[in-house]
RNA sequence: GGUAGGGUACUCAAGCGGUCAACGAGGGCAGACUGUAAAUCUGCUGGCAUAGCCUUCGAAGGUUCGAGUCCUUCCCCUACCA
């Protein structure tokens, strides 16, 4: 038998509550099928939600079968746990849009070909589109008793507090339930795997089905990662950093890693790679020694870069980060950058709207700053680079000469954040 | 349905009818210092053709020379009562 999951889970600190000691017996005895699910709240899963997909493939490597579940439905009513006011709506349309993008970013984690444990991923959507409210409210409502309801943190908590709560959030720990036993029933899946904020969903589950079939069934929670400064990770300027491309460019995506505080990047290593306990303490002695060198930061970035991007990805990445944090720059003809830029937002202007224009304004029609005056701010402060000199005056114009290569044109706001200009090309 | 209290910029939150683009805090961005760190200090934080103009304070009307500030109606939230 393989490594008990469980046991693996507490060691890298993944482990924040089961329902169950019972769980770890089990764990070690034979073949669970576990699932956790993922609401369609926004088009790509974002770093957060790594958790959990991390939890999965600890059970899959333990020889568990998994189950990812897309919430086409719950996504429709909007999960009131760990939220402070109500949530507003998704439309269906953007629901169906982003269900499409969370089933592709599962799809690159999990493994389906699995010779004993393929995974599966579903969609409740399928087994809620025909239900009724009348046949719901029978069928699963009556099985719910308001106390119990009414107890959960995530009910308490938003009854307690100005906002107060919709009955359509407050319905939505009985669609979960409903999933889990479902789920139970027809793939005979008895675990769920959740962030910490889930354990009421997830206790509402294992109650209904150990009401209706009399049978035990687990809850396991990981817990909310956050960072030191006791921020919900994963999120970069108020922005969340999400794992499709599109949303995030890779570059940005392996920069988020790198900067990793000191405090906080052994644990994430434990939490979001598969390292070694060897491995670790290995990284932990140099954190201590050259804590300069960034090296744990720079392996963190490589491992989750590589499983979210794949080996080109994180190629493109070291590549960008090796230029644009390397020693030499200046010199670096169009080429070399475009190849830099590749995956760092870039933009194409036509040669008439960016010759002979002040920079502020090429600056907002790229998209680099919101608007002139953020741009002129930005001047003012001297934190605006052109071509990796700093600018002095927002109103400087753009002639031949500031164009490398009579194509190129590198905005650079601070240290960090680039935007490449590609000039007189379309799209 | 009744009564009371609310809806202000990313968030929280102040705002005697004029001097309010709107105090303050948090967040964010940038600068210095650094290790692409932490801590700290500083500046900025609605838009623009920036000594000025424009659009914002739940929505629509109204009173006023002038309204975030007063009145009316409506919408929404909260609490207690029914």
């Amino acid at each position: 038998m393989m490594d008990n999951v469980v046991e693996v889970l507490r060691e890298r600190g993944l482990l924040d509550a089961m329902s169950s000691p019972a769980l770890e017996q089990a764990a070690g005895q034979r073949q669970l099928t576990v699932y956790a699910g993922f609401d369609p709240t926004s088009e790509s899963l974002q770093v957060g939600n790594f958790v959990a997909i991390m939890g999965l493939s600890h059970f899959q490597r333990c020889g568990h079968k998994v189950v990812a579940l897309v919430g086409g439905a719950t996504g429709m009513i909007g999960d009131p746990s760990g939220k402070t006011s109500e949530r507003q709506l998704l439309s269906e349309d953007q629901v169906r849009r982003n269900q499409e993008g969370i089933r592709e970013n599962l799809s690159r984690f999990l493994d389906f070909d699995h010779p004993t444990a393929p995974a599966v991923i579903v969609n409740n959507y399928d087994w809620f589109r025909g239900f009724t409210f009348i046949a719901f409210l029978r069928e699963v409502g009556k099985h719910f008793r308001m106390g119990a309801m009414l107890g959960k943190d995530s009910v308490r908590s938003r009854l307690e507090s100005e906002s107060g709560m919709s009955f359509t959030e407050f319905s939505y720990q009985l669609l979960q339930a409903y999933d889990f036993l479902h789920l139970y029933d027809q793939l005979g899946c008895s675990v769920q795997l959740g962030g910490s904020d889930q354990w009421g969903n997830i206790t509402a589950g294992t109650d209904l089905i150990r009401k209706l079939r009399g049978e035990e069934a687990f809850g396991l929670t990981l817990p909310l990662v956050c960072d030191r400064s006791g921020q919900k990770f994963g999120k970069s300027a108020g922005n969340a950093i999400y794992l499709d491309a599109a949303k995030t460019p890779v570059f940005d995506f392996y920069q988020f890693f790198v900067r990793v505080d000191d405090a906080d990047v052994i644990r994430f290593l434990k939490v979001f790679t598969f390292l070694s306990a060897g491995d670790l303490a290995d990284y932990e002695r140099r954190l201590a020694e050259a804590p300069e060198k960034r090296e744990a930061q720079i392996r963190l970035a490589e491992e989750v870069t590589r499983r979210v991007h794949g080996e080109a990805g994180l190629q493109v990445a070291q590549r960008s980060t090796a230029v644009l944090f390397g020693a030499a720059m200046d010199g670096l003809k169009a080429d070399e950058l475009e190849a830099v830029f590749a995956d760092v937002p870039s933009t194409a202007l036509p040669s008439a709207s960016v010759i002979g224009a002040p920079v502020a304004t090429v600056a907002v029609e790229s998209g680099f700053c919101k608007s002139r005056g953020e741009a002129r701010r930005l001047v003012e402060n001297g934190g605006f680079y052109v071509n990796n000199q700093r600018l002095a005056d927002a109103e400087h114009v753009l002639c031949d000469a500031d164009i490398i290569d009579g194509r190129l044109l590198v905005l650079r706001s601070g240290k960090k954040r680039y935007h490449l200009v590609r000039v007189g090309q379309n799209g």
